[in-house]
DNA sequence: CAGGCCACTTAGAAGACGGTCA
DNA sequence: TGACCGTCTTCTAAGTGGCCTG
């Protein structure tokens, strides 16, 4: 009953209406909005959101693959405690102790070195994972007889950490060096091989962790090992011939009150600069910093000249895009150098990918959408901020020299390797894992498998709640229409917020009286609700959804007496919301129905929407015009990419040009069927065949070129990225590019793949979601 | 049971990369 | 050969939801 069907979604992207804009283009209609309401308890805020510049590190990390020691020991002491939450030292349960130490104690350290450059891993015994795993290693290393398929393997996987791997990025640069010099055929026939054989390889080394048992109670790894967080550089101070300026004069700053007005001065061509919120949190924050006298003269930020330092950043910048080959090469080798000694852990004797393994640089905070605490100084992180965490009997991470740690901890109920808490918001920041992570992944399947479960139950929750939309308790008829919203509009669960901590922004259960508008008829349809807030980011959303009649009386009547500021639903919170699901359901939140309604979405769309006959151009379209029916309904946009109108004009000029070139085609082809006719000489005939080869080439071209043209466009201003990530079973994109013969790399780039590598192993033609 | 803390997922923007075409 | 442009990767903010505490 909730499932918007490709020709909604369409129509919804088509009528102007429906469109869902982004935030900056309604701020007139949402500042006149709360104007109106007089009673806004957010005060008529502005919603414009403006686009950031990011001063961001400039480290390009990419993708590697370095090599590693593995060298077993002697069973360690590692893990007498789990170190529970916030910290506190628990006892480790009795169980868990022995399946910790179940692991056989193994003494053949030579055979298992790996070679590193950057990092010697040395994995004591506690580091032994799961059960299972062990059983197959060991296993593998008795009698090497493993029969199946899979046992073979994890028996070759073995034998190969035992050899230095290749890092293949590298090889294949060097390739590309040769290549250039001079690139013959076997040369390239040479490289594609080796881009084979190391895939071959990488597949073979890939940790099979969703072949294995999983951990019970919360436990997340059993040894885990790495060099810490990466810092950023430290702040050079400004050449000597780059002034501030403070009232016309030049003015020299002390280094921290320097680099603060940096970060302000590298923003300049920002529109943040200009704005009041922006200025005056950073000038207040900037003060802070200042040494008494400077505190003492800087006392107007207009006054400030910034222009000197500005134009230094710009040149910088400049000049690295001009860098030579040779300085860009030697910049790269420099940032593979630090991924390789920071980038990676041992998790449970596997080498996997840390997510963010740099500490966020200072800088100035940039909140999305009308945040109160844009402009505010984001602090560097000190080595005295952080927290470790790590196995015991693990190589505990070196601080920098001169420093220490906040703390190391010892706890694997948690999958972090290092926590800090950030001083704009006081929330706390943590180094985790890649998503290609076991960690990561074995939670992700979960998250569909729960999605899964709903499926079998979503018609019973869904009468369910229709009966309650008639209940004598306010309370639960209120669960239940904002169940309707979640269930039907993919609507997030809405959270409270702190007042004045971020932007006013609203999900299912805040949602506010101003936030809706009850049409009893409009466009031709009864009951509509129309909706226009600011979810996520502060993303607008904008939609009118015809409603049951039933939920529109309750809209009605929890509007009575309140004011455009009061919450909606002034009875719900998520908490009662999801303790309700919970009941219905183990593990069911409001957040599932997101996950359940975008992946059930995808498979009937791809149903609906794809042919076995198309071409390969079309049903990649069909794919992704399912996809963006799920990016609608989830409300994923992005602003139009800066360049939009123009490469669609290239594109369509491209299109001209074939369609010239067909008409062209044609006609010689015609010409060539004449002379042919009636002829016996074969090399008219020769030439009708070419000519009919080129006109069908031609054709194709023109198909494949509109073909993304119509893509391009419908794509303008939505982002499909998100929910192919986040939201959609890849194991039915799976199955689907099996089914349709379509190769999976049209639809999953390397990392996608890598991602939803436990997907792409298991899943089989016939999977359903 | 409210409120805060904590851990983890979800999100769009910006920056880096790399292939293509004139 | 280098500009252009689309794609991929990185970055980090902003959500969700569980658990603990008082």
């Amino acid at each position: 009953m909730t499932q918007f069907t490709a020709e909604d979604n369409k129509g919804m992207v088509k009528n102007e209406n429906m469109i869902k804009e982004k935030s900056g283009t309604t701020s007139g209609v949402k500042q006149a909005r709360a104007k109106a309401a007089g009673k806004n308890k957010n005060g008529g805020k502005a919603k414009a959101q403006k686009k950031v510049k990011d001063v961001k590190s400039e480290d390009p990390d990419s993708e590697i693959d370095c090599t590693m020691r593995l060298t077993v020991k002697e069973e360690p002491d590692d893990a007498d405690y789990v170190e529970g939450k916030r910290g506190k030292k628990r006892k480790r349960p009795k169980e868990e102790e022995e399946e910790a130490d179940e692991g056989p104690s193994r003494s053949h350290k030579s055979d298992k070195k790996l070679t590193s450059s950057y990092m010697d891993w040395d994995i004591p015994d506690a580091a032994v994972p799961g059960p299972s795993l062990l059983k197959k290693n060991k296993r593998a290393e008795e009698d090497g007889e493993a029969t199946s398929e899979k046992k073979r393997r994890s028996v070759k996987s073995e034998e190969k950490m035992k050899k230095p791997k290749r890092e293949p990025k590298r090889e294949s640069k060097e390739q590309g060096e040769n290549d250039k010099v001079k690139k013959t055929k076997e040369e390239r026939e040479a490289a594609r091989a080796l881009k084979l054989k190391l895939k071959e390889e990488e597949e073979q080394q890939r940790w099979r962790w969703w072949e294995e048992e999983r951990y019970k109670d919360g436990i997340k790894w059993r040894f885990l090992e790495h060099k810490g967080p990466f810092f950023p550089p430290e702040y050079q101070p400004l050449p000597a011939d780059v002034h501030f300026y403070y009232n016309g004069k030049v003015m020299k700053l002390s280094p921290i009150t320097e680099e603060t007005a940096l970060f302000f001065a590298q923003m300049l061509d920002h529109e943040y600069t200009i704005k009041e919120v922006f200025r005056s949190n950073f000038f207040k924050d900037w003060r802070k910093e200042m040494n008494v006298e400077e505190r003492r003269v800087i006392t107007d930020l207009n006054k400030c000249n910034f222009t000197e330092l500005h134009t230094m950043h710009k040149n910088k910048v400049e000049a690295r895009k001009n860098m030579t080959k040779e300085d860009k090469l030697v910049n790269k080798d420099a940032n593979q150098k630090i991924v390789d000694e920071f980038g990676f852990c041992l998790l449970d004797h596997h080498k996997e990918r840390i997510g963010n393994f740099k500490i966020e640089p200072p800088g100035l905070f940039r909140g999305r959408g009308e945040h109160p605490k844009m402009g505010m100084l984001k602090k560097r992180v000190q080595p005295e901020d952080v927290i470790i965490n790590c196995s015991k009997g693990s190589h505990i991470p070196q601080p920098p020299a001169g420093h220490r740690w906040k703390e190391v901890r010892h706890d694997n109920t948690v999958t972090w390797l290092a926590s800090w808490t950030e001083n704009v918001q006081g929330s706390v920041k943590y180094i985790m894992l890649n998503a290609n992570s076991k960690l990561k992944g074995e939670k992700d399947w979960e998250k569909y498998e729960v999605a899964r479960q709903l499926k079998g139950r979503v018609d019973q929750i869904r009468t369910q709640y229709q009966e309650d939309l008639k209940s004598k308790q306010m309370v639960t008829r209120q669960r239940a229409v904002a169940l309707y919203f979640i269930d039907k509009l993919a609507l997030r669960a809405g959270n409270e917020k702190e007042e004045g901590e971020g932007a006013d922004t609203v999900g299912c259960c805040s949602l506010r009286v101003e936030h809706i508008t009850l049409h009893d008829a409009l466009d031709g349809h009864a009951c509509v609700v129309e909706f226009d807030f600011l979810g996520k980011d502060s993303i607008r959303y904008y939609n009118k959804v015809p409603v049951s009649k039933r939920a529109f009386k309750n809209l009605k009547l929890f509007l009575e007496n309140k004011q455009p500021g009061d919450d909606l639903f002034d009875r719900l919170s998520t908490a009662t919301l999801n303790k309700h699901l919970s009941s219905l359901m183990p593990g069911l939140t409001a957040k599932v129905f997101r996950t359940y309604n975008a992946s059930i979405t995808l498979q009937q769309q791809l149903k609906e929407l794809s042919n076995m006959v198309d071409s390969a151009a079309e049903k990649l379209l069909s794919y992704n015009r399912a996809n963006r029916a799920v990016a609608i309904l989830c409300n994923h946009q992005r602003a139009p990419p800066k360049t939009f109108e123009q490469s669609m004009a290239n594109l369509q000029s491209k299109i001209d040009t074939r369609k010239e070139q067909m008409a062209q085609a044609k006609l010689e082809l015609k010409k060539a069927k004449k002379e042919a006719k009636g002829s016996k000489d074969p090399k008219l005939k020769a030439v009708l065949e070419k000519k009919q080869k080129a006109v069908m080439r031609v054709k194709e071209q023109l198909l494949r070129m509109e073909v993304q043209a119509t893509d391009k466009e419908e794509n303008k201003q939505i982002a499909l990225g998100t929910s192919k990530l986040n939201y959609l079973d890849p194991r039915i994109s799976v199955a689907w590019c099996k089914n349709m013969e379509v190769p999976l790399d049209k639809v999953y780039n390397k990392s996608q793949r890598d991602k939803f590598a436990w997907a792409l192993d298991m899943t089989e033609k016939d999977f359903e979601f």
